[in-house]
RNA sequence: CGGGAAGUAGCUCAGCUUGGUAGAGCACUUGGUUUGGGACCAAGGGGGGGUCGCAGGUUCGAAUCCUGUCUUCCCGACCA
């Protein structure tokens, strides 16, 4: 492609509203532009690069046994009636109307339509299992847009979903596109993670996110040094086993602590330290409430809290709710005497804590050398708090460490919930209905994009992944009003092209520094410059990976050089 | 949804405190000189490009002061 026939604005200076840099050098290099917070537009490069990963995506995902097809966007507000997420989901859905005042929604996800298709086509065991796929740009009204094409309105999302008649044949499609999964994100050159995730309140039982590791990333990622073990930090288990504590019981005193609340405040005043308190957080579940015990220096995981009190929703009670059942502040709550109703469940952690200081249910009151059981009862211990960095991984091997990591794809056993609640039912061996099971497997495309620019950048510009560029090569001509350049650049620029290599001849009348920093800023693998040397059929190959070092050659081996490069 | 910031030329921004005829750099057009890392000169006082986000108010007079509203960005909460 001509670069003059081309649409490629790039911009010298960032622009303001773009904070990561993914966003920025998208936006800098004309890749993509906004129309609307969190809508973008895909220049000709941007269209490119995201057909490139798209392709990738097909490859893997039919050498996956998966099928394609295509839904639509639109849907009518019926079928999300029907599996209540018309009302789950809130204003996150898009919706609208028709002239005819008739309820529509733009598609967040396609469980919905995919599932009554199969359902109403689908009547026997013989058929399954089933998988199918699209690629379709998908709408959900965040409540916060953010950084680019990581977090909009509108984005392009591969959603697969697979149908079968036992868990078992679940479990083999659920490897299978864990397998594909591990080989698109492989292929789009990212340094990744397959970490263990929440299933969340649809139920369902494994969940594995792909997360990319990245500064910028909105997940915190607990893993293995050792080992190949990761989890999302909400899902991290803690398995410690605490050293139980050897001191004899010390007498129970009850102190002033005025205007002191938070644990670091009451352990600086009482000069403990942090770990020898014990946190009391009152919870509302359902329609009880559960004082919630940790140590000092650990935090209450809510989904863990959530998942161990077999509930959907849990929240922390509000200041005038504690006030009312406690008589207290909330920063000077305790298990302590607590009133009757409520019932107290600790972490583990607090299992082998000894001569403890907690809240006296008293406002600027604490209770200092407290032990359980002789003091106060606690009805259960679980796994309550988040991993932190130094525990010992679940699997046994190695130490917990952090990392941030950006989901760009999300598989997931649904088990029967839409299958149950759409009526996607087969008549099985035995001629009796039986209900679907189903998986769905999600890759966020743009985001993916994005993500690539995050890990392949440098000061310059992007730094594009052979399998991923929107050119392999990019033709400069230093000087176009010099003939031989010129003409040495159409005849590679025609060779290339007859050899099916992908090329972006930069024909412009510019002078070369304005060229040469557009490249680097768009960010082709190879760079080919045709200058001074055109006479002797020298020209220049650079690789933008590695910056700095150009290399000449001769023009004749060109076609061979540039083959062994993209390999 | 809570908190914060910003909307002035295509882009980045100044001007606003102290009201008085709309500014800079980059980009764009034309002509010329230049051509290996984001060139330079010129278009005479005047190259082209602006409803100073929008609406209302105060004032002889509003980009500037006041009120409302919309949009965008940031932090947080949220995220099958």
């Amino acid at each position: 492609m001509r670069q003059s026939q081309m649409i490629i604005p790039t911009l010298k200076e960032t622009p303001a509203d773009a904070e990561i840099k993914s966003h920025q050098l998208l936006v800098r290099a004309g890749y993509i532009r906004q129309t609307v917070s969190g809508v973008y537009s895909y220049l000709p490069l941007g269209n490119k690069v995201l057909k490139n990963i798209e392709k990738i995506v097909r490859e893997e995902m039919d050498k996956a046994g998966s099928v394609e097809m295509l839904m639509p966007a639109l849907q009518s507000s019926d079928l999300w009636k029907q599996t209540g997420r018309w009302y789950k989901l809130g204003p996150e859905l898009m919706r609208l109307h028709d002239r005819h005042d008739r309820e529509f929604a733009l598609g967040a996800t396609h469980e919905e339509v995919i599932t009554s298709h199969l359902r109403d086509e689908i009547k026997s065991y013989k058929k399954l299992p089933l998988n199918v796929y699209q690629i379709q740009t998908k709408f959900r009204d965040e409540q916060r847009p953010r950084f680019g094409l990581l977090r909009g309105r509108e984005f392009v999302m591969k959603d697969a979903y697979s149908f079968h008649t036992s868990y078992q044949s679940l479990d083999e499609a659920y490897d299978k596109m864990f397998q594909a999964y591990k080989n698109i994100f492989s292929r789009c050159g990212l340094n990744f993670r397959a970490v263990i995730a929440d299933s969340g309140a649809m139920g369902g039982k494994d969940t594995h996110e792909f997360m990319v590791l990245s500064e910028i990333g909105e997940d915190t990622i607990a893993y293995s040094n050792q080992s190949d073990f990761a989890a999302n930090i909400e899902m991290a288990p803690v398995r410690v086993t605490y050293e139980e504590s050897k001191d004899g019981f010390k007498k129970l005193e009850f102190i002033d602590t005025p205007g002191y609340k938070t644990m670091n405040q009451v352990s600086k005043f009482i000069e403990q330290p942090l770990e020898n308190g014990i946190k009391s957080l009152l919870f509302k579940v359902d329609d009880r409430f559960v004082l919630v015990l940790s140590r000092g220096d650990h935090e209450i995981n809510d989904i863990k809290l959530k998942n161990a009190l077999g509930t959907s929703e849990v929240e922390l009670a509000t200041e005038e709710q504690i006030k009312q059942l406690f008589k207290a502040d909330a920063g000077s709550i305790g298990p302590v005497n607590v009133p009757e109703a409520i019932e107290v469940i600790a972490d583990y952690a607090v299992s082998v804590m000894r001569n403890v200081y907690c809240g006296a249910n008293q406002t600027d009151k604490h209770y200092i050398n407290a032990n359980i059981d002789r003091d106060f009862k606690i009805t259960s211990y679980q796994d309550l708090r988040f991993i932190q960095e130094g525990d010992p991984s679940p699997d046994g091997l190695g130490t917990i460490k952090f990392a941030k990591g950006i989901e760009v794809g999300h598989v997931f056993k649904l088990g029967t919930f839409y299958a149950e609640k759409l009526g996607a039912q087969y008549l099985n061996e035995q001629g009796k209905q039986e209900t679907m099971i189903m998986g769905c497997y999600g890759i966020g495309v743009s985001r993916t994009l994005a993500a690539i620019v995050e890990q392949y950048n440098d000061e310059n510009g992007i730094k594009w992944p052979v399998a991923i560029t929107p050119y392999h090569v990019h033709l400069i001509t230093v000087n176009p009003k010099d003939k031989e350049q010129l003409e040495l650049s159409e005849k590679i620029y025609d060779q290339l092209q007859m050899e099916n290599i992908s090329v972006l001849f930069d024909d412009r009348k510019e002078r070369p520094g304005v060229k040469f920093a557009d490249s680097d800023l768009i960010g082709l693998p190879i760079r080919i410059t045709v200058g001074k040397k055109a006479s002797e059929g020298i020209v220049e190959c650079k690789l933008r990976e590695n910056g700095g070092e150009q290399e000449d050659f001769e023009v004749t081996s060109i076609v061979e050089k540039i083959n062994s490069l993209i390999k």
